[in-house]
RNA sequence: GCGGCUAUAGUUCAAUGGUAGAACACUGGUUUGUGGUACCAGUCACCUGGGUUCAAUUCCCAGUAGCCGCCCCA
């Protein structure tokens, strides 16, 4: 009510011209002072399409590393990490020169003294390098091993599409057996799995190059006879890349799509009888896929098997959902080692978005909160006084060996507010030290749900919290 | 890289051609040595630049950023 009143009043202004104060004009230099930073300094921004991952959202990439780690202790394998610079030329002739990553999407640098480098857009071919640098040729074959680090792509950003992004990855090289294809499958099935929410498996096989380019010619021919029927990106994917025909979303060439010839027709029996294999362990393994034969990954070094994960859209709500961007996607990628410059070595790999994932988690979160690791501790320290504070702080670091994880935070002084933090933290038990227990050398143990508080000897106090909180009774005996 | 939509507090959202409110969050108090509930108070915002106007956070244009669709992919 007095807020429309007072709008009324100012409708009633006009005649009479109310005062302006023409505004101080900011001064040039000025930039946006968003809360902190003294006034006149600018602000910086975080550069377009990146973003700062803050405390907050830690609670949805714990689970991420932990899992992936998990995943790669049970599976065996062994964590490397490249540099995140490279030379331009490995991406180049590893993902391909046409592909949109190389042409267009690279951050590249340049100048005498490091030559031609870029971030890299992603790990597979640093992998592939550091197996060859590495001699890992010599190593007990296949070599397994994961990564987990940022990516760097200079696409233009939307949700889940950002310039620097994670990805962790699988990778296994010197071994050609459907049973690899298959268990990098099942491990980013189970990543996901793991992580409480479903998601789509969508696989191929796009054979070996010789009999890609023969498929390639007659997807190309069958198009051009139908030429005047499909739209416009369409007409410029048959001359440039007519795999990619084959992801057209366009109504109107959604019967020509249908009619158009499938890949694994065109495969030798020897890689048909491959991919049937890698399906056959998928199925005794009940991982659930989709058959897609349109799928063909973009990038140059695929061979053989192809796979993409997609969270699975509940069918209550089809409609609802937006359209779908990969959580992760992966392949066979026989010729790369080989093609490098290293020995020839059969390989396989999978990498998955974490950004993206963490988006999809926080998706399932917010219907179900239950399943996020929250940060658990045993105890609260709070403290009143100088001298107390002092010793808080010296029985906090001494009781850090009793395993006990302790809340604390000696730098609010009221303890109604270090007791609220307390509570915050749901810790059954405060310790509580004030000038008065420094003098007697006591301290109080405070039940936090009943409010029952007695005053203890400081050098018992570990041990009688200890008998308190169950979990650490066998220690005692 | 192309097309469209949007831009107000830390967050989610209001209102408005005469410089702005709520909720949550944050800080403090009611209780100067005691949390969970409640009440009270306080801090914090109109993306940038130009134009129209006596007056622009509001209307117009441009830039920037975010989002949506394409392209592509993680």
């Amino acid at each position: 009510m007095p807020i429309k009143k007072l709008r009324d009043k100012k409708k009633q202004i006009p005649k009479k011209y109310k005062e302006h104060k023409p505004k101080a004009k900011k001064k040039e230099a000025e930039g946006k002072d968003h809360g902190q930073g003294e006034k006149g300094k600018r602000a910086y921004n975080v550069l377009r399409g990146m973003h700062d991952i803050l405390p907050r959202e830690e609670k949805y990439w714990k689970p991420m590393f932990n899992n992936a780690m998990n995943l790669a202790d049970h599976f065996q394998y062994g964590r490397i990490e490249t540099p995140i610079m490279e030379e331009v030329g490995l991406f180049v002739r590893s993902l391909g020169k046409g592909t949109d990553v190389v042409e267009k999407e690279m951050y590249v640098f340049e100048n005498d003294e490091i030559g031609r480098v870029c971030l890299r857009p992603e790990a597979t071919a640093s992998v592939a390098r550091a197996f060859i640098n590495g001699g890992m040729w010599n190593y007990p074959q296949p070599v397994k091993l994961w990564y987990w680090g940022p990516m760097f792509r200079h696409d233009r950003p939307q949700a889940g599409r950002y310039r620097q992004f994670f990805q962790v990855g699988y990778e296994i090289l010197g071994a050609e057996d459907p049973a690899v294809d298959a268990e990098l499958v099942l491990i980013a099935y189970n990543f996901y799995k793991d992580l409480g929410f479903p998601v789509e498996i969508r696989i191929n096989s796009i054979g070996l190059p010789e009999e890609r380019e023969r498929y390639k010619a007659e997807l190309a021919n069958y198009y051009r006879a139908k030429k005047s029927y499909i739209c416009e990106d369409c007409r410029k994917r048959l001359l440039k890349n007519p795999l990619r025909l084959l992801d057209c979303k366009a109504d109107q060439c959604q019967p020509i799509k249908d009619e158009a010839p499938q890949i694994v027709d065109w495969l030798s029996d020897a890689s048909k009888s491959y991919f049937m294999k890698v399906l056959e362990y998928l199925d005794e393994l009940g991982v659930p896929y989709n058959l897609q034969p349109t799928l063909v990954r973009g990038l140059d070094y695929y061979t053989h098997t192809v796979f993409e994960v997609y969270p699975a859209v509940p069918s209550e709500n089809p409609g609802e959902e937006k359209a779908q961007s990969a959580l992760g996607g992966g392949g066979r990628y026989d010729l790369l080692v080989e093609e490098m410059g290293g020995r020839s070595t059969p390989a396989a790999g999978v990498a998955l978005g974490i950004d993206r994932s963490v988006a999809v988690l926080k998706h399932y979160a917010e219907k179900n909160p239950l399943n996020l690791p929250k940060p658990v501790y045993d105890i609260f320290f709070a403290q009143l006084g100088d001298r107390a504070k002092g010793r808080a702080l010296k029985m906090i670091n001494d009781l850090r060996k009793s395993g006990m994880k302790i809340g604390f935070n000696l730098y609010k002084n009221s303890l109604k507010t270090q007791l609220e933090l307390a509570n915050d933290l749901k810790v059954p038990y405060a310790l509580i030290i004030g000038q008065k227990e420094v003098q007697e050398g006591t301290i109080i143990i405070r039940d936090m749900e009943s409010g029952i508080q007695e005053i203890v000897d400081q050098k018992k106090a570990e041990n009688i919290v200890k008998k308190k909180l169950k979990k650490f009774d066998d220690g005692d005996k």
